[in-house]
DNA sequence: GTAACAATGTTAATAAAATAACAATAATCA
DNA sequence: TGATTATTGTTATTTTATTAACATTGTTAC
């Protein structure tokens, strides 16, 4: 099934929402419940889960429980997905945070940095390994996700070695374009370009 | 003018891309050129610097000095506007990190926290002030932007404050969506739908 | 039991974004 | 000079994403 990149973001979105129901003891939810909490549209939501081919049982809305098992079905791996995270300064720390105490399939397993400081250590719950055994490591430990939050300069040379040893997906942080040949996905975010666009629309409120 | 989300956005890069043309000493760029370094479309700028009125002179292409000062003239204010991060973690620092050094008409004015240890410290370059003091700093340093890098539980509470005393723009960094009136614009990125994204579109390829 | 209602799933319409097509024009070169 | 090429600016087309419309179907109220 091959579904929108929007439609995948809000999966995600979703499921994060519904397993704050469970926590709610919330076992049921209306497709007007569930966008307001994300503010977006009942339609929007009933539409995205046609496409998934989602449909409520009961007309009491749809059963929180099984939703999120539905979505997990689409948008995870059967087995555990390896992740990286390639520099481990204040960014890098940030994300190996947001995988600290999670049960997901998604495992991070490693951060690489070239600092000496940091080479072995465990940051932010993960071991940090020199760029040099970036080779080696994604083949020892299977890693199939790199999240990229190297400094500029570094940016280019790291993702072409990562690609060639086998990565299967990147999540670019830094402000460099990079290019990666087909098979491999790349996502790219540049937190300036999302600053300056909050700076011009607040401007263009104004006038 | 009231230019499309995704225009500004290519507008900052091509901004960012044309600057790095005059560290080259690069005069003049085609329109190919400037699309081939973010790996779009020569078609795609064109049509974008259409929007903005901006037109070549000669048929060497679009003169890089000229370029960056149309494109600052549009997407820049006139005075500068001023910004803060709220939340000084790993993230915050991050942000922070960014303005360090850059000459630009958005400037870091303060940071928010409420670690003890944090407080009253200068942190990746910008002064730490407790969350009790937004209000007053709000209005004392003019501040217009906030960038929302909080944990999740205080997120909401900081926004509806932060909106009351007078911020028009968020840029929303946590996984918790937020809700402002109009005249306030928000701009939100939750980075584990963009992991969880990328995990989709890898076990999609592999199919 | 049935009328009124509330919510869903799906198709149709609209809007937004990206791509393609192409005329116009400067530069190059035979 | 005149033909060829390269590049632009703009309009037209296509694709993608969002929103609206609506028939269907449980549920509730009487």
């Amino acid at each position: 099934m091959k579904l929108p990149g929007k439609t995948v973001e809000r999966l995600s979105k979703y499921r994060r929402t519904l397993l704050e129901c469970l926590n709610e003891k919330r076992n049921f939810i209306y497709s007007h419940d569930l966008a307001a909490r994300i503010h977006i549209t009942a339609v929007q939501v009933r539409r995205d889960l046609m496409l998934i081919g989602y449909s409520s049982v009961l007309r009491k809305g749809y059963d929180v429980r099984e939703l999120i098992d539905t979505i997990s079905k689409i948008i995870d791996s059967e087995e555990s997905i390896h992740v990286a995270v390639i520099g481990i300064g204040n960014l890098g720390r940030a994300v190996a945070g947001y995988f600290k105490g999670k049960r997901s399939k998604l495992n991070l397993v490693a951060s690489f940095d070239n600092d000496p400081q940091k080479i072995n250590k465990v940051i932010s719950g993960v071991k940090c390994y020199p760029y040099n055994d970036i080779e080696r490591m994604i083949k020892e430990l299977d890693i199939r996700i790199a999240i990229l939050t190297v400094p500029l300069d570094s940016a280019k040379e790291i993702t072409e070695e990562m690609v060639r040893y086998g990565i299967k997906g990147i999540l670019n942080f830094t402000t460099i374009p990079l290019n990666v040949p087909s098979g491999v996905y790349l996502e790219e975010y540049d937190m300036i370009t999302s600053i300056e666009k909050v700076a011009y629309f607040v401007k263009e409120n104004k006038i």
